[in-house]
DNA sequence: GTTATGCTTCGATGCTCATCGAACTATGGA
DNA sequence: TCCATAGTTCGATGAGCATCGAAGCATAAC
């Protein structure tokens, strides 16, 4: 018998469930209560709703102390939930004009564990324009020399290379349109922006507020040419 | 605003929706009767779910005499529906036994437009090992030497190259749990597969009917080692 | 201890939607 | 022309399920 496909995408396919899953895009773990907020609904409708995607393996649960934090159970759930993004968007393309109203999510958001909006596909770009990973028909590969450029910043590739996740993919961006990076990389990328204080976690959306200085580091250590 | 993606889901939810969706991987475009005795309802039930599934641009209808044939609306609603099966076949995986029962899905099926099944997998293997591919961590790369060998086979790149879907893709194989060849490429060898008559589509499944001497011809074109 | 907060369980309510039978339209063949 | 087949429309039925209030449990703060 094949999968039965129908119970994981009903259980995406309850509006509000979906709300929850796409706050949870946003790569941090979030409390029962504040998922409720989310989705504009009572704590006990929460709760219900929060055990089945655990149920069905989409979530995945910590406890601590008297929260529960809850999260995607993993990257595969990610990236299903990005092509639904991609061809929701797709599909009612023809309705609404592009893109998040919020221009901060515009600029620089948190997809899953990775960088996306403006400033996301101007890194993807950049890399590719520098060679160090080439864009082969919406399938990235890495470069020679983007291992060594990597390797300069720091990445150990040994240490990767065990993981079943891809180095390196490109996320097609519903907001742009454009390629930015997914994959290991990606992910790298986004923690080191933290780590080094370019930028900061918005409390509560997936922006990534960048401050002057970060901006500026971060454009110099990726080699963006065009700053704005 | 965030594109709503439990529409999408919400359609693809229905147990009945589902197996219709899933029969549509075959790649064939099927008439509404023959979907109805599919997912086994009767006209009138099928005929408001291929509605929706219409209005909701996960297929495309073409008319043709008294006959409706539905096929999915492109290999981005197949890739979604890849990864759900893989996903629903990973989470199910720890109640059934893997794999189809059907030792003909098993050998050799039809994954919306590419090779799937052992089959699939030996000859992404063979392709590896020969070097025309090469798998980096769940990422398939398409080197010179596969461009070259291709080429020789009758694929011409120049036409290709306009296309947006990437040339070559692993796809994981939910009976097999190993990579498979989609993309342009895959769709190219499944075409070819058939126009040399090396195997006949099988009516009502999925399964890739291989003859004798057309799997020793498959075998040989392709270079895989081991023959059985 | 007491109080506040986070989350769950239970039961009742009400709405959405899949389903089918019956009647209808459209196309093709005899 | 008449019949068979493919598909649709309509209305009725019924089941599943999201929702919430109220009450209950668990943890933390005081």
């Amino acid at each position: 018998m094949q999968p039965d496909i129908s119970i994981i995408a009903n259980l995406i396919g309850d509006s509000t469930r979906a709300s929850m899953l796409t706050a949870l895009m946003g790569g941090k773990a979030l409390t029962a209560t504040e998922l409720a907020l989310e989705a504009d609904i009572t704590a006990p409708t929460a709760s219900s709703h929060l055990n089945k995607l655990v149920a069905g393996q989409l979530l995945i649960v910590r406890k601590q102390g008297r929260h529960k934090y809850f999260q995607l159970q993993g990257f595969e759930i990610a990236e299903l939930l990005e092509s639904l993004l991609n061809i929701s968007a797709k599909v009612s393309q023809t309705k609404i004009a592009t893109g998040p109203s919020d221009p901060r999510l515009r600029k620089s958001r948190v997809c899953y564990d990775h960088l996306a909006g403006e400033l996301g596909v101007a890194l993807y770009d950049a890399l590719a324009k520098n060679g160090y990973i080439i864009n082969e028909q919406s399938e990235t590969i890495f470069t020679e020399s983007g291992r060594d450029f990597f390797t300069s910043l720091g990445v150990d590739f040994d240490k990767i290379k065990s993981k079943k996740r891809p180095l390196c993919k490109s996320c097609l961006d519903w907001s742009e349109r454009k390629n930015h990076l997914a994959g290991i990389i990606g992910q790298w990328i986004l923690t080191d922006i933290y780590q080094q204080g370019f930028a900061k976690k918005d409390i509560d959306s997936r922006a990534v507020l960048f401050t002057d200085k970060g901006l500026k580091h971060f454009n110099k250590k990726y080699e963006l040419l065009n700053t704005n």
